[in-house]
DNA sequence: CGAACAGTTGATATCCCTCAATGGCGGTGG
DNA sequence: CCACCGCCATTGAGGGATATCAACTGTTCG
């Protein structure tokens, strides 16, 4: 029912006993409730001591394509863990425009924003099919007292965001077009390749405008930087189809070179990918000195 | 006893005394130290429960002009409180180039970053001499787990650096280099102005190319937006030291009018400033439709 | 099938970077 | 004291990276 479709049929997560291969939970009422166990694995922090707690469960909930999890403003009740399926977190500027801030999947924890005033900061919007798991934040914190190792994992994982969106400010603030899209790339083969997918071959599941909202730039050049990195054999591009072919040319890119980049039809493709200035390889057109 | 003060005799420029007159602590064996309650009102959040534990104290440091309090990959030992000075987060990219991160002052928690894999993901560094307040991390910790508020501001603390990272990255995201530059001198107004100073008139501790390097700006680009919000009246520049003329057109300004950026011995300063668009004012030259 | 949306590609504009020269300011030492 | 030096800031000229505007195609879904 989840779409990685572009990945051959593979169980993503070495299957644990006694639920599916990809979602954590179980059946109850007809529906999905997971134990905190299980929460915490789905966090992917090495925790300590593992904590066992068959008595507290905590519910399942779909979204579909479309729906919002949370919008800005609205009362802080939960913190959502992601179980399967994709999302956006958005900011809305004062006349309307939307600034995308992540795209949270599985594993991930959303609303933690809104805790310092008790009100969600921005807002988190499915972009496929989700199943997200409710964590009641007074129940969580409660719990936490019972279980050091839970307590200890909030910080972390708050810790974690915090360093995510350093990154992403070094990203904005200090890399080309170019460099900026082939990060996103890296870091969403490495998230999928994390969650057991193909980090080879896989489904962009947001749009043009909404990677260029992320990476501050605009949807026709994320198309055409997307464009010149199929020209140049990085990846290949079929609409939302990503294959990465040389993904540590995308790790150490700064940007192509301009002969690369003005290629149409011209000498394109030679085997030897002299047409890329990384840190390890100093050239001319190096961004930072 | 303490002298949390921020109401007191201003002085007007926090400009080179190296320590201004509402610090908080107590001589104790020649070092400052505080108190719990102390440490929390410093972080400027409204704890429901006042905390009142006079027997845990907290050493203060001080930091001279360029020391580092922490530096990247350090062990997480920990966490700091700014009572006095001013500062400056970096993250140093794989070819050795600065990012600035923050500019942490009074009240602000350093070293949060840290608290994933216990060890600082950034670098700390006094821009001015300093006087921080040294937090145990394991200690301050167990102290949360006698003192709910602890806790509770802990996380909201952590919650509320989430948020101004989010900000930060709509910032980069979307805004020209005018309305980074003012939002940046909003904001720092805004902050004096929580710290008892004068939010009309301070000086800057950075260089250009430290507030270049946070805000994805060049220095060059830095000095000559200053010169035209100079120019058009909005502020007034001699070095680091700024005067805010106009602070509701700084806060809504999105571009200078072409014909405001050309100016230069021309029609200059009319006294209405229709030289602005701002989000109140739609003009032709608003950067989203 | 057609309308709305998503993506590609081209031509042009422009914002901001890069390179360069100059001047101010604060230290330091003769 | 003043000359000198290094760092910081300002300003100009020019170019390049990316935005903007526009046309066209492909896709989805009622």
């Amino acid at each position: 029912m989840f779409c990685l479709d572009a990945t051959k049929p593979r169980p993503p997560i070495p299957s644990t006993e006694h639920h599916s291969p990809t979602e954590a939970g179980r059946q109850r009422q007809g529906t999905l409730w997971s134990n905190l166990k299980e929460v915490c694995d789905l966090l992917q922090i090495a925790t300590a001591v593992s904590v066992n707690n068959e008595e507290v469960l905590f519910q399942h909930v779909q979204f579909k394509n479309g729906q919002r999890v949370h919008t800005i403003g609205q009362a802080l009740d939960y913190l959502y863990v992601v179980n399967s399926g994709f999302l956006k977190t958005v900011l809305i500027d004062e006349s309307g425009n939307e600034q995308v801030l992540s795209f949270p999947m599985k594993g991930d924890l959303l609303g933690i924003d809104g805790i310092n005033t008790r009100h969600y900061a921005s807002e988190a919007v499915a972009l496929s099919d989700c199943d997200v798991i409710l964590l009641p934040f007074r129940k969580l914190i409660a719990l936490s007292h019972i279980h050091p190792a839970l307590e200890n994992l909030m910080y972390r994982v708050m810790s974690r965001e915090l360093v995510r969106e350093q990154a992403m400010i070094a990203i904005l603030g200090g890399l080309s077009a170019e460099a900026r899209v082939a990060r996103f790339l890296v870091t969403l083969a490495e998230r999928f390749a994390a969650m057991g997918y193909s980090s080879k071959l896989f489904n962009l599941r947001m749009t043009r405008q909404e990677i260029g909202s992320y990476l501050g730039l605009t949807l026709e050049t994320i198309s055409r930087t997307l464009s010149a990195f199929n020209e140049v054999g990085l990846i290949t591009v079929d609409q939302r189809t990503i294959g990465i072919k040389d993904i540590e040319s995308l790790r150490t890119l700064r940007r192509l070179s301009p002969r690369a980049r003005a290629s149409k039809g011209g000498a394109a493709k030679p085997s030897t990918p002299a047409h890329l200035s990384g840190s390890a390889a100093p050239a001319a057109d190096l961004m930072h000195d």
